[in-house]
RNA sequence: GGCCCAUUCGUCUAUCGGUUAGGACGCAAGAUUUUCAUUCUUGAAAGAGGAGUUCGAUUCUCCUAUGGGCUACCA
């Protein structure tokens, strides 16, 4: 694959379960199977998984879509946008299952199971008490109501009258499966320590995720398999189905990615987090339509979504090269699974507002501008788009995200109701307030207020004085802005202009 | 419990047997600056432990420990 960068029958699937908001290490599995099929040429599929009724959650599907939407994720092939394998949600190849999953049976490699679960659940109980554990194996599935041990009579007969039935894989018994994974390379797991998975259920007519994922990805002509890690331990089954069904040559490849982990490191990153580690863990914000619960989300916490898709990118994968930024072409452009990390990775927040504060002071003035402005007019501040860029722009270096302008900014368009203590006892002494008065009156006669014309004047009438220059600044960006911070003197005196310059010194001579 | 996967600074990571173990975030100090930031420089900070293999192991093998995943008629 790696000579064979563009491949276009590279075609790779992100498959996920409508069971709730997609969460950031899903967003990342979405994210490396689209870099992956973008790199190479290939074509990337959405597949809705949606064979457990009982789980499905309103508003899950749209959720993802708009999450991968936000991220810049483009779909090729899926719910919406079609494709010549679909349908693309699994509810509606519902028919097409069963065949598969009888086509095993015939074979031998499946079997009926009669077994309620009621039976089941009464069975593992009973083995939990002996200290033993349950597992539906070949050490009892001959002991079992299946048609391994039925009469075909009988089992058509119970299938006829209406019992509850599923079909089971087989798992042959001592046998080493051995398996290719991109990631972690050769995997050997023994037969024997596995159960024998439920394929089918005839309680809904629909296939569990095994069946239907291994059908799916054959007809959709999958070939690169690209998922968590957590579908490692069920590797041998699927490798086991694709032969069962004589799909061995076509199979896809695997690629298993490292986990991302709460940042204590204990366990994975899971939906129920929500956003109680302090930091979103949703794309985009949800709420729950059960408990009404809302969920905190990167795009409404303020990230850019090329941040956001940048760390993703980081969080598992490295280029090799100490390059940290990088755009979403420039992520296709180096993007390669062989240089995806083997361990799980802690999610870390100090880093994801890094990579936004980098994205911000590279964003224009005018676009930060034009996000500025529905915040201004939420404190009441109604300007044109030129100044809200402007002051955008002289802010933006100290901003984290769009949401900090206010607090960084609110004194170019309001007069500080109150000055800071420590700069006052610091700055406003001395001869301070005397040379404030004098600036005062020498920029009252000051025609041209423009910046460089105010820090000619009073660099000018400084430097004749001989005051230091950082206490007269300093009492004067007191003045001003009520506080030690903010931007170059002269740029807030331009942009908030002469009259109300004049009127803020003359406030604060005042008061202070 | 069983099976599987993993293990380099606090965190994300580089290293494809020989390196002063590199970078980034965060932290600390300094420089620049009229303030706050930005930016730049510098610093502290790592190979889980034990056996092997080898002239030589962070790198290969095994054991232990730790962490994680899976073990549903969920995905």
């Amino acid at each position: 694959m790696k000579e064979n960068q563009t491949d276009t029958r590279v075609r790779v699937r992100f498959a996920p379960s409508p069971t709730g908001p997609l969460h950031i290490g899903g967003v990342r599995t979405a994210l490396y199977n689209y870099l992956f099929a973008r790199r190479h040429g290939g074509t990337f599929i959405l597949r809705i998984e949606d064979t457990d009724a009982a789980r499905f959650v309103p508003g899950a599907e749209e959720y993802i879509n708009e999450a991968l939407a936000w991220c810049g994720i483009e779909v090729d092939e899926g719910v919406r946008e079609g494709g010549p394998h679909g349908p693309y949600r699994q509810s509606e190849r519902r028919e097409i299952y069963l065949q598969y999953a009888l086509q095993l049976v015939a074979a031998g490699a499946a079997y009926y199971a009669f077994d309620t679960p009621e039976a089941l659940e009464a069975l593992r109980a009973e083995t939990e008490a002996r200290g033993g554990t349950f597992a539906y194996n070949h050490a009892v599935r001959g002991l079992l109501e299946t048609s391994l041990r039925l009469s075909d009579d009988e089992v058509r007969a119970r299938i006829e009258r209406g019992d509850q039935w599923v079909i089971r894989f087989r798992m042959p018994e001592g046998e080493d499966v051995v398996m290719h994974d991109i990631v972690r390379g050769e995997v050997v797991v023994n037969t024997s320590a596995l159960d024998d998975k439920v394929l089918f259920k005839s309680a809904d007519g629909l296939p569990t995720y095994h069946l239907a994922n291994i059908v799916d990805d054959h007809l959709m002509e999958i070939t690169h398999v690209i998922r968590g890690e957590e579908w490692l331990p069920s590797l041998p089954l699927h490798y086991l189905l694709y032969r069962a069904f004589g799909w061995s040559a076509t199979q896809p490849v695997f690629a298993h990615l490292p986990l991302l982990l709460k940042p204590s490191g204990q366990g994975k990153l899971s939906k129920r987090d929500g956003d109680k580690l302090g930091f979103p863990v949703f794309p985009l914000s949800w709420r729950d339509p059960a408990t009404g619960e809302v969920s905190r989300g990167y795009r409404e916490d303020g990230y850019f979504p090329e941040a956001f898709v940048n760390m993703l990118a980081l969080l598992g994968w490295n280029p090799g090269t100490e390059q940290e930024i990088f755009s979403m072409e420039e992520l296709i452009e180096t993007f390669s699974l062989d240089r995806v990390g083997k361990s799980g990775a802690r999610f870390s927040p100090d880093k994801a507002l890094w990579f936004n504060a980098q994205y911000m002071h590279t964003r224009s003035d005018e676009e930060l501008g034009r996000l500025f402005l529905p915040i201004l007019s939420e404190h009441g501040i109604s300007v044109g788009l030129d100044v809200a860029a402007r002051v955008a722009g002289l802010v933006k270096t100290r901003a984290t995200f769009v949401s900090d302008f206010w607090d960084l900014a609110s004194f170019f368009f309001v007069a500080p109701a109150e000055y800071e203590q420590k700069t006052v006892e610091k700055y406003w002494k001395g001869d301070n307030p005397e040379r404030v008065r004098e600036v005062r009156s020498t920029l009252a006669a000051l025609g041209d207020f423009s910046a460089a014309s105010l820090r000619e004047t009073v660099q000018g009438l400084i430097a004749v004085r001989e005051w230091p220059t950082g206490q007269v600044m300093n009492a004067l960006r007191l003045a001003v802005v009520g506080a030690s911070k903010g931007p170059d003197m002269f740029d807030i005196l331009e942009l908030i202009g002469k009259a109300e310059t004049l009127r803020r010194l003359d406030r604060a001579l005042e008061i202070i």
